[in-house]
DNA sequence: TTCGTTGTTTATAATTATTCTAAAGAAGAT
DNA sequence: ATCTTCTTTAGAATAATTATAAACAACGAA
């Protein structure tokens, strides 16, 4: 069980004021054992289902960006018509499972390590990111 | 240069009636020295440009699904509010300057093996696709 | 060539994810 | 308490993509 003092310090550190909205959404988002991919609209209709209270969708798109511009949240970069987010922010990968539109983690062991060498001038690496995409 | 014959092939091969309009698509995408990385709406821009003829947006659409379909073309898996395609089909990753929103083709031996060591019971691997993102 | 069938193009409408807006309400500081 | 600032919300606006259906073009057979 996460602590409701955890909620408030996430939204606090996002520049966030720990509203009753934002704390809901806290619980579906960061109260749980394992890592959780959603989209926003996923993550909508979990917050009436879980908490039995609603809030709008503007709400949850600004909190889910904050955090996500915050480092609390992950995209992950798959084409689909629907953005994907990660509660694992840690260094990992992903299957993608393009029949049932469905993401499974890569644990970081499971890939071995990717050696980039190639790099551009005046940039850095932000991120190195696999996509496994599975068929049947 | 790529001969109007290689087009029609293509078009055919993809289950397509080799028309005036599909073929300036192509002379769009094919018909060039490096690869090239666009959306949907720069091809669209390009084919006005290049060709001198318009091509309805619609089909611009049917076209490139049709040659994704047939794997003419590669998506590249990328959260950007346009998808991203490219005619370089072979195994390869990307980097993308996430600033200027601009792809770059890795060869697949700048990246090395990648090794997946996980499977999932039922699925089997489509593809896998290292994408970088570079920061300044 | 001509005709009939089937596939294609196009403008436009529909759909859908996401962002914007502005008014009413809540949080925080004094 | 009160004032300022931030937040919530419904609904409108935006933008990429897909669907529609009428006019048109490719194809193949006679």
């Amino acid at each position: 069980m996460t602590s409701k003092q955890e909620f408030i310090e996430k939204l606090r550190n996002s520049s966030l004021r720990p509203t009753k909205q934002r704390i809901n959404i806290c619980e579906v988002l960061f109260n749980r054992d394992k890592t959780f991919h959603f989209t926003i609209n996923d993550l909508f209709k979990l917050i009436k289902d879980k908490t039995g209270e609603k809030v709008s969708l503007a709400t949850v798109y600004n909190t889910v960006h904050a955090f996500h511009k915050k480092g609390y949240l992950k995209e992950i970069p798959i084409n689909s018509n629907q953005t994907y987010f990660d509660t694992n922010v840690t260094d990992h990968h992903h299957f993608f499972d393009v029949k049932e539109e469905k993401l499974i983690d890569l644990k970081n062991e499971d890939v071995g390590p990717i050696e980039i060498q190639k790099s551009i001038p005046g940039k850095k690496i932000k991120s190195v990111e696999v996509l496994v995409k599975l068929e049947d």
